[in-house]
DNA sequence: AGATATTTAGACTGGAGAGTCAATACTTCC
DNA sequence: GGAAGTATTGACTCTCCAGTCTAAATATCT
């Protein structure tokens, strides 16, 4: 009779399992990359055998792409969030690129795979992904291409500028080692500065 | 008789083999990543089979490596030429930037390399490429530290500052096309505005 | 308790690919 | 022409690992 209720138990539970595993295969994933790491690493990562991740996932290329879609979503809502804001190109930017460093910061493991891993996707997740990042990119740059009009930025390729941003954001994830030296939100910080500071008319 | 001689012919000879087998084998691990790549299919872009590899290349390991010595030769070379030259440190780390976007943007497969293999490296290499690493750093580092000095530059860590626009140039192999918009001097130049303006007093 | 659903273990298969080896082709020199 | 040195081939071995399958263990429900 509470079917409902066991099956939504069941799927809470099991929800719970595979966060765990991808967890697990993020960190495996961005230390060694994809291919070097076995589903057995990943399972005796966790005290597992392989068959519990295959229980719990169809196969490699499923566990990988669902830490893109993560990703993706926890970059993409940040972002939606910023632009929604009614402010000035300037600020706005200043919030994008330094709400971008952060989430490269707090995830290195998350930007590694995106980085590194994107040529393991199918056609088709690679497509996806393209897309998805054609609609970040852009916000950054009609962003900045506001402040142009406006008299804010300096008159340079919007893409260009913007490219050069993220990819200084982006990098981070290579170097960035929390508890070490300055905290994430001192670098966003300064990042943000010499960004605006950089384009600044 | 004309043994010396003869010696030299072969290894020139070899020398150009190696340098062939070398480039095909970037262009497929910068596209794939090493371990999707085999050997087999390095021969077969050149029209060899495997064997042929492995008569020039004790194992894979060591084509890697060659184009991580490559890699670094370049970069190593034209960073030091401009380390020696008696400039104020604007000029010298314009310079630098420069520079080093042109090198990624001239051999984006390079970079890609560098960034997704290293950790396909043995652990002594590992520890080569980290050394070197921190030798090219420090010369950005120090370039920035005398600018700060001298009251060129904004009192920001140098660090910080040097890691945000080398990450500004390294993440150019991501995106930068050649023949597509703007040429890499182009870019180059911009990349160089942007960040000596960023950090400008 | 016992039936049913869920989770885990472990053994197995099949394929791919790194690296080896012995045999063959091609060059160069005398 | 043939001997010594150089380059190339293709068949072979051996290991590793993704993914499957069956059976066992554990939890859940009535």
């Amino acid at each position: 009779m509470n079917t409902n209720l066991r099956e939504e138990l069941k799927a809470r539970k099991q929800a719970y399992v595979q966060d765990e595993i991808i967890a697990a295969a993020a960190r495996l994933f961005a230390e060694r990359g994809i291919r070097a790491v076995t589903i057995d690493d990943i399972a005796s990562s966790l005290g597992y055998t392989k068959s519990v991740v295959y229980y719990y996932f169809k196969n490699k290329n499923q566990v990988l792409w669902e830490i893109f879609n993560r990703i993706h979503e926890a970059w993409w809502a940040d972002m939606q969030a910023i632009m929604e804001e009614d402010t000035p190109p300037d600020r706005k930017l200043a919030a994008l690129i330094r709400k971008h460093a952060l989430n490269v910061m707090d995830r290195t493991e998350w930007t590694a795979i995106y980085f590194r891993d994107q040529s393991e996707l199918t056609e088709a997740q690679q497509s996806t992904v393209a897309e998805r990042k054609r609609d970040f990119d852009r916000n950054f740059r009609d962003t900045y291409a506001k402040g142009v009009a406006t008299g804010l930025f300096k008159d340079i390729p919007p893409a260009i500028v913007t490219s050069g941003i993220i990819g200084m954001c982006n990098q981070a994830h290579v170097w960035f080692k929390p508890g070490k030296g300055l905290s994430a939100a001192e670098i966003a910080d300064h990042f943000t500065e010499i960004a605006l500071n950089g384009c600044h008319r």
